[in-house]
This record gives C-alpha cells, structure tokens and sequence, in this order.
DNA sequence: TATGAATGAGGTTTCATTCAT
DNA sequence: CATGAATGAAACCTCATTCAT
C-alpha cells in the first residue's frame, strides 16, 4: 500500500514536470493526491523542501539503479553506453527528466545533476585518451554536452529522433560494434 | 532620448532574463524602470502581452540584422556559418536569448523560435545532400539541435568551451577552411 | 454638425442606461464617443459631473416638450391624460427613462425626478375630489404609484403589456371617454 | 454560536443592500465581519459567488416560510393575501428586500425571483376567472406588477404609506371582508 | 479645443503557510 | 497522522483623474 506521504511526492512530480513548480499550487497537489494541504506541510517543510525531496531521492534511486553505469570494458564500449545512456535513463523515469529538463536554473538541481554526472567525466577521457583522440579534454566538453542534449530532447517527449541521432553519433564516434 | 516605454520593455527584459516571467512582478519592472505600475498596463494590455511583445520585437530585430544568415555559399561555408551561429545571436543579444532559453515551454515563444528557424532546413538539408551525407534528413536534424543547444549554452552564460565546442564541431563535420 | 461635447453625453447616456453608470468605465464612453478620455474631464469636472448634466439637462428638455401637461380640462380627462403620459415620456426618450429607471438610488436624480413630478400632485388630487372620491390624497398617492410603476416597466422594454394596463386602469377608472 | 462563513454572509447583504453590490469591497466585508479577506474567498469562490449564494439562499429560506402562501380559500381570500403579500415578505427580512430591488437588473437575481413567484400567476389568474373579470390574464399581469412595485416600495423604506395603499386596494379590488 | 502620457488609489483574487483540534 | 479554518502578503489589473503640450 502506498502511503500517503509517497502520494503527495508522485502527484506533485507528475504536476512539476507538466506545468512547471510555480505554476502548480500546494492546494492542487493536495487536491490531485487526495489529502488536505495541511499535511504536505506536515510531511515537508515548505514547496520548495518538497521539491528538494524529489530531486534527491529522484537522484538517489537513480544512483542506485546505474550502479554499473560506470564499469569500463573499453573505450568504445563505454562511449556507446554513455550515448544510449539518456535513452535509459529517461526511459526509467520519464517524469523526473522531464522535471529536471524545466529546473535548468534551480541551483540545488543543477547541482545534484552536476554531482550524479561528475564521475563520469573522468572515464569518458580516459577512454578518447585511449583511443588517441587530439584534444580528450575538449571531447569529454563535448560529449557530456551531447548526453545533456541527449536527455534533454527525450524528457521533453521526442523519444524516437532522439534515439536514432544517438545512434548516428555511435557511428560518427565509430564505437558501434 | 529613450522612451518610457522602451524603458519599461528593457527593465522587463532585463528582470525576465534573470529572474524569469513569474518571479518578476509588475510592481518591480515599474520601479526598476521608474514609472508607476499603471504605466506597464497602459502600454501593454497585461503582463503577458508585455512578454509577448518582447519575443515579438526580439525576433522581428534579429531577423532584420541576420537577412544575410541564409545566403548560400556552398555546403561547407553553410554548415560552418550555422554552427557559429549561435555565438553571433547571442554576443548581439544576450539578455534576448537568456530570456528565450528560460521560455523553452512557453508556447508562444517555441513558435517564434520555429518560425524564425523554420527557413533553415530546408538549406541545411540542401547542404548535407550536396556533401553525399548518406541519411541528410537525420542529419538536418541533428545540426538543427546542436544549433539550439549551443545558444542555450551560451545564453546560460557558458560562451568559452560552447565556442571552442563550435570550432571542433566544424572539424568534425571537415568545413573548416 | 454635433459637437464633441454632446456626443460625449449621447454615448454616455447610452451606456449608463444599459450598464448602469460604475459599470461604465470613462475609457469605453471616450472610445464609443471617439474622443480622447481627457476631453470629459475638460467638459465635465467628473464622471460624477457628468451623470448630473445627463440628468438635469434630460428633464430640463422634459419639461419644455410637456409644458402642456398640466392643463386642466376635467377631471376625467387629466386622469386619463396620466395615466397615458409614461407611455408618451419613454417613447420621446427611451434611453433617459431607462437611466432614470436605474438610478432610484442616486438622489439627485430622485430629487430632480420629484422636482418634474411635484406639480402634478395637487391637480391630481383636485381631480379625485371633484370625482368626490372619498380619500382623495390617498388616491394622489396611489396614482402616482401606478404612474411610477408604468414609466419604469415601458422603460424596462415591456412597453406592449403597459400600454395594455394603462388602458385597463382607465376603464377602472372610469376616465375613458 | 454563529461560524464565521455566516457573519461573511450577513455583513455582505448589510452592505450589499445598503450600498449595492460594486460600492462594497470585499475588503471592507472582511473588516466588517472581523475576519480576513482570504476568508471571503476560502468559503466563496469568487465576490459574484458570494452575492450568489445570498440570493439563492435568501430565496430558498423565504421559500420555506411560506410555504402555504399558495393555499388557495376563495378568490377573494388570495387576492387580499397577495395585496398584503409584500409586507409580510419585507417585514420578515427588510435587508434581502432591500438587497433585491437594488439588483433588479442582475440576471440571476431576477431569474431567482421569477422563479419564486411563477407558481402565483396561474392561480390569480383562477381567481380572477372565478370572479368572471373580463381579461382575467391582463388583470393578472397587472396585479402582479402592482405585487412587484409594492415589495419594491416598502424595501425601500416607504413602509406605511405601501400598506395603506395595499388596504385601498383590497378595497378596489372588492376582497376585503 | 483636444490629446497622449502618466499616475495613486484601490479592486479582486491567489498563494504558501500556520495552528488548534 | 490528518485536517479544516484561517491569514498576511503580494499578485495583476482597472479606474477616474491630472497635466504639459
């Protein structure tokens, strides 16, 4: 059964990713989930405590199902998964990517994002550094910024392009087996 | 001498850019521009409308200073002009572009930015298909995207690494000179 | 040629009596008037003001063009004569009467609509004793009650019925000749 | 103990019957009733809402506590009952009245009332048949408009001189016993 | 005479949040 | 844990009115 509390963090998810966080009011979370406003004051501090809730635990689980996000079996290997990555991820969680998409200048979700996508960085240069690419540092830049665009574009709903482009850029990057 | 009107318009601008539409209320743009509130709706019928005039204007003033951003040269000079696009928009109009980044999901916005967008597909398609690209179609939308990520980018104030990412796109796609 | 002035009072008439006059907004009389909003304030001190010179210049006119009313030439026939004279007051200005017909909360314009009727009062009433009816004031009264009650349906629009019962209420009268 | 919601209620008719409906803020409601203003809006969904619910509830009480007004002993008996009609109403609650004949021209108002003296018109017009009047449904129509001007009247303030009218009347009409 | 530009005061309504129960 | 009742602050917007030209 699920609690309360967990209803009003799904329906207030569902109504940030689709209308935005200051244009969805406490009282239609509360209507939508079925409880009275009081009590998401009760569980959370305040609008934004929830919405900082949902991003960290949004973050958390998600650290939690990619562990192996980061096991390396090669150059090649690793950058086609960080190119289908996106497709994942999105494809777990629609609605927290989307959400995420919109808090583009929320400090503290910017900073979870940063925080999640940090370690990554590092792998992604050794692998151009293994495969003798000029500039790994400028390449990782790039990278990472194609993943972010990646992402981006699913969130927002166009699932499909966004998929072939990653494949088409498995073929330019040469990582498709 | 500028005008109350115009002062109102870039004060709006100013604070929409930064603080974004909702958080910025009538009664600041009135004192940061230094007229009454009442001003705001004599000039503009709502706040909305004010928003609305201000993509509108944007747009119509971009569109007049880049008459020349669709002369084709042949398919590498177009290619690379688009990929340094962004940082022409943006170096000539940042508050403009910060704004339009914030409204991703303002519809009135998206559809000023397709339409000024719009006549652009057709030549990036052209260009591909003249560089014996092998699936042009994908590959329009492909640039296309890159396109509106790097002004995003640079319009969230990251313009360094977003050109040097330009310059080495162009290396990629080989229409560097 | 009309002048400015007297469209300004036209338009303004014409809207206080479908609208009522604080449901209509200086703004909208300039503009149906076609005249700037400061020109009614040069003309008239105030909305206020305005409504005013509506009122008193309307029963001013009223009065020239029902000078005769008060001619006497019999009881019956002055009876008769009231009863009929709502339909012919709201049938020479329909607009003014349905104003009027709206502001039985606004003294001056009772005071001035007393002010048009205080003369009938005792001709009425001379009328009822020499009918030798038995409470001739109480009758004044209620006769002018009923008058009251028809000018104000006619001017409501049901002008067929009224007519109807100004007819009836002769014949219960016994003043059709 | 009287809840707040009610104390809303019945500083809104005070004001709204004595200084209509648009000259009375919901500020000054809210002062009035000893509540906040938010208040107002948390039990009415809107100002118009507010007025709504009065006039519905108004009529739905007065509905109630005449519930044998329609009982029908002779056509005698109910005409002189509809004669003394509008005392009784206005006596019983002078500030709904009062309240009503200010908003003679607002739609739903108007349409509450109709509904409540529909049910009346065909059993007067039974009774003047009874009584053989020779266009029993002219006389009713006039008998009803003399009910409404009446109730107008006395809501108005001019409470003896009504009565006294409605005696001459029962009186005329022949069906004071 | 006529206007465009400007405003202070005030209106209704929404919001996140608190508190007694 | 859960809520209904309540609110202060602030939002957008309209209004009648003034004034320099």
């Amino acid at each position: 059964m699920i609690s309360r509390k967990e209803k009003i963090v799904r329906e207030a998810l569902a109504l940030f990713s689709t209308q935005g966080f200051v244009d969805t009011s406490t009282k239609l979370i509360a209507k939508n989930a079925g409880v009275s406003e009081a009590l998401i004051f009760k569980h959370f501090k305040s609008k934004d405590a929830l919405l900082s809730h949902i991003i960290r635990s949004g973050y958390q689980r998600i650290i939690m199902e990619h562990k192996g996000m980061l096991t390396y079996k090669g150059p090649k290997d690793f950058i086609r998964r960080m190119l289908y990555l996106p497709n994942k991820l999105v494809s777990d969680a629609p609605q927290f990517w989307k959400l995420q998409e919109r808090l583009s200048h929320h400090s503290f979700s910017r900073a979870q994002h940063d925080q999640f996508m940090k370690p990554v960085r590092p792998v992604i240069k050794r692998a151009f550094k293994e495969l003798n690419y000029e500039d790994p540092k400028l390449e990782t830049e790039l990278l990472i910024f194609i993943i972010d665009m990646l992402w981006k574009r699913e969130a927002s709903g166009e699932i499909k392009t966004s998929v072939k482009m990653a494949h088409l850029l498995a073929l330019k990057y040469d990582v498709e087996p």
